[in-house]
DNA sequence: GTATCTATCGATACAGTGTATCGCTCGAGG
DNA sequence: CCTCGAGCGATACACTGTATCGATAGATAC
């Protein structure tokens, strides 16, 4: 090109610079889900899209497409690097029990870290290196032990466990979003709803749920979680455990 | 109006006809809402649109501003209504275990039936009428059971339940979706994650995940949500009852 | 019976989305 | 040295939720 040119203009002082371009900044995947990720703890998923991905690693929008067909298959990403943070490098947990509740308590913490997590959780099949890897740690943690030789039976542990831990992780996220609203109209919220709850149990239709609002104790939330989980072990234990 | 006109025009004959009016269909929350679900159910969440729900119902996008204030608040009264069908009328069902075990069947089944469901599920506060009645309902069915009579207790019992029911359906409709992709590239979908799955078991990293998918049976989706709720039930009876 | 007020409607508009298309430009290979 | 192919991104398209606002029609006041 520059020969080209040169031809042209037979002086560097007539020729004109090269029409300006500006330096591509170095994408890859790794960099893009990132910055996803990012996006999303700061602002929350919805503001996650490829235009703003792309402003924040100064490219076009359309250069993503080089690294990713699709927006589900960026938000599959994002959940497997997720996972990551999920799945311990080497766990210290000896027992069944113990590394089944390593990784309950590794992923609440970790869907609380990254609160849109819940709704892609599950959403899709999370076949990435790193949720099969989950699984796997998951299925470790079973193997050898007995009464658990089967395979019908691993499965039937960690899916009540798993089934367990997603659904309480969820409802756990969605209260905490709900209470902290959107910053300033938390007040307005918490007043509409207060309102509208007296409201509905003062008509006499939901004497249970008057009594729990009533009477309830709030523990920690951590503490229902752990509770729970211990109950779903033990009935793991009692109604499939072989030995 | 038509007497202004009558002044000026003396005859019919010149007098013209007033603006066509476009008969205004007859909407309600409920209309909209029947709508929107029979959208969802026939083409996915994805197709609920104010346009197209408008578009059905013969108005004006804008005028479905009336009944509600933006797209979240369909949402949920579209999961209020499915709600509906989920509490029982009157249950047959006697003693808290078959009780609790009925709504959970009935929660998993609404949920196969509307498949776009668990995506919305407790991703906000449920707490519209039905939302209330299905707590209520659950709730219920430990009152008055010896060893159930703490609030604390009935949260927990509830909340494990509930916590899993809502994991494992989540879960369950998520494969239903994968298996069956979307028609035609149904056998494609199949192939292409075959094709990987077996890659990735290949690399020797993921030795349990190579066994399970040896060895395990497949049973008939619901004998493994129904046989995992048993342990959950179990569970609750071994940890919080204190009878 | 007439005039005014008010609530509703929807056309238009706006800012944003995911993504298909397609010239352009550059670096690598023959 | 020239050609080819790949990567890039400007542009465009169809669509989204929703703010604005003039027009209208029914209700209300005199």
């Amino acid at each position: 090109m520059v020969r080209k040119q040169a031809e042209e203009y037979a002086t560097v002082w007539e020729r004109p610079e090269p029409v300006e371009r500006p330096v591509l900044s170095s994408l890859s995947r790794d960099r893009i889900v990132r910055a996803a990720i990012e996006l999303a703890d700061a602002e929350g998923l919805g503001a996650v899209s490829f235009r703003r991905i792309a402003g924040v690693l100064e490219a076009g929008p359309m250069r993503l497409y080089g690294y990713l067909a699709t927006k589900e298959e960026l938000f599959d990403l994002m959940v497997d690097a997720v996972y990551a943070e999920i799945v311990p490098a080497n766990t210290s947990a000896s027992g069944w029990r113990a590394r089944l509740t390593e990784i309950a308590h590794r992923t609440r913490e970790t869907a609380l870290r990254h609160d849109w997590l819940v709704d892609l959780f599950g959403g899709r099949p999370n076949i990435g290196p790193n949720g099969l890897a989950f699984h796997e740690a998951s299925l470790a943690a079973l193997d050898e032990v007995a009464g658990f030789e089967q395979v019908d039976t691993m499965m039937d542990a960690i899916g009540a466990v798993h089934g367990y831990v997603l659904g309480a992780v969820r409802a756990e996220v969605t209260e905490r979003r709900a209470e902290r609203a959107t910053g300033m109209d938390e007040q307005h919220w918490q007043q509409a709803n207060g309102a509208y709850m007296t409201k509905m149990l003062a008509t006499g239709a939901y004497p249970m749920l008057a009594r729990v609002v009533e009477d309830a104790s709030h523990p920690a939330p951590g503490t229902a979680f752990t509770a729970r989980l211990e109950a779903v072990l033990d009935g793991i234990e009692a109604r499939f455990r072989t030995a």
